[in-house]
DNA sequence: CGACCGATTGACTTGATTCAATTTCGGTGG
DNA sequence: CCACCGAAATTGAATCAAGTCAATCGGTCG
């Protein structure tokens, strides 16, 4: 359960030993989530850190004209509001969105965690991540056309679940529905059908029921210019990137 | 030249008086930049934390194809990269968009700040803050029309800006081109145009040479459905928005 | 089998972009 | 002080792409 936790962590700093069993042992084996259920509402205060173990979920925020834009991802391994006893209030929410285990870790936890160098370094790096996957997300909806900001973040979702065990070298299960893509990418249900068809078309993606496949990963990155060392990853820092 | 740092933290956090000193000592003066020049390229690496005085700063994103999108403002009194030491790379770059006064820090710096409780944890809160901004981004380019974007952009200019003094209650200096602004909220300089047209068209804004007003700073945030608790200023936090 | 949810489609409308002027404005130099 | 220059703002017309609406299709679950 708590391996993908230790994937993600090590992609960003290596971990020693005595920190992976901290971490296994802090962490357990977590809440279980059912489909739609709320992890943190926005507004809420809570003084619990919630790590996602399985499953996926996603953070969001609602307009008074009930409009939502999806603002992030939860994949396995992520620290989902790892800051919460220093807010006030959440200024969005979390949800799962497939079945989820959840675990949830107070301050004292988060305490002994950080008082390891390594591991508040990986944790410290892991919210930097999060800022830089914000950053591209903008440059995604601001400047790139609707099917280059799908595969985007198809590319996106590739390599973080790569990263935890949870994607193959060409594809992953895709539980996301296109209204979710939709409010993800700005756009509306329509245009990311018509988007997915011109990557279909293209050749570049393949769907199955619940299952996406990318015969060809190096070309839907180019052609989402996708570079993933905004993710911070140590082999996409090594790579030097794909574009 | 420090103030406007102590009052943006200040707005997070209230800080002792030794601390102020501390960072009043710790800031110095700073460095002047030429508009345009660079504060950090993408890229690059860098273990100085830049710190803006005074004048205003973006940071950005380049595309393959030459287009920037702008994902955001570096106004007097914020930690530009208060984690460069960490990243190997920057993975977005800042420049200087009016004449600028940025102070350098090291990292012995920073952890002599970082070593004060109450100043780590204004720090840490202006991390956060960062964060919420992007989220904040993202609806607006998700989710919202032009106007709405460029209103929004504009009340959150006027609530960072009137926590470290640059702004009175209904107005602000506006250094920002058309193409700044459309770089920004994810259109074209025409539709910027023409959003801000439409603002002043229903009396929501003025703008004289380089001086904007907002004579009714209430209907212009239900405009941009703008809510400042993102913003987690304390004022804001009292107050529980204005949707 | 029928209800339902999500994906897909087509026709139509709306609104943003593109392109190419034209105007405005601040700053410059005579 | 005024004419001129260049950058930025503004405009209009034509185009094109995304949104809207509404219907249909397909599969899943009671």
């Amino acid at each position: 359960m708590s391996s993908s936790i230790i994937g993600k962590l090590e992609a960003l700093h290596p971990l020693p030993e005595d920190d992976k069993r901290l971490l296994h042992a802090v962490v357990g084996r977590g809440r279980t989530l059912k489909v739609g259920e709320h992890i943190v509402r926005e507004g809420d205060h809570t003084d619990i850190v919630h790590v996602m173990l399985e499953g996926q979920g996603y953070r969001y925020k609602t307009l008074p004209d009930g409009k939502r834009q999806i603002i992030g991802y939860l994949v396995p391994g992520d620290f989902c509001d790892l800051y919460s006893f220093l807010l006030d209030k959440m200024d969005h929410g979390m949800a799962a969105r497939t079945v989820c285990q959840v675990a949830e870790l107070t301050e004292e936890h988060i305490l002994m965690l950080t008082a390891r160098p390594a591991l508040a370094r990986a944790l410290w790096w892991s919210e930097l991540v999060n800022a830089a996957i914000l950053r591209e997300w903008l440059v995604n909806m601001g400047r790139r056309t609707p099917s280059a900001r799908v595969a985007h973040l198809l590319c996106e979702l590739l390599v973080r679940l790569q990263v935890v065990g949870h994607a193959s070298a060409h594809g992953f299960k895709l539980e996301l529905s296109q209204a979710e893509l939709a409010d993800t990418v700005g756009l509306t249900t329509v245009s990311v059908n018509r988007a997915l068809q011109r990557l279909r078309g293209a050749g570049l993606i393949r769907q199955t029921s619940r299952e996406i496949t990318i015969p060809d990963v190096a070309a839907l990155k180019r052609a989402a210019q996708f570079d993933p060392r905004y993710l911070h990853f140590r082999q996409a820092r090594e790579d030097g990137g794909c574009v």
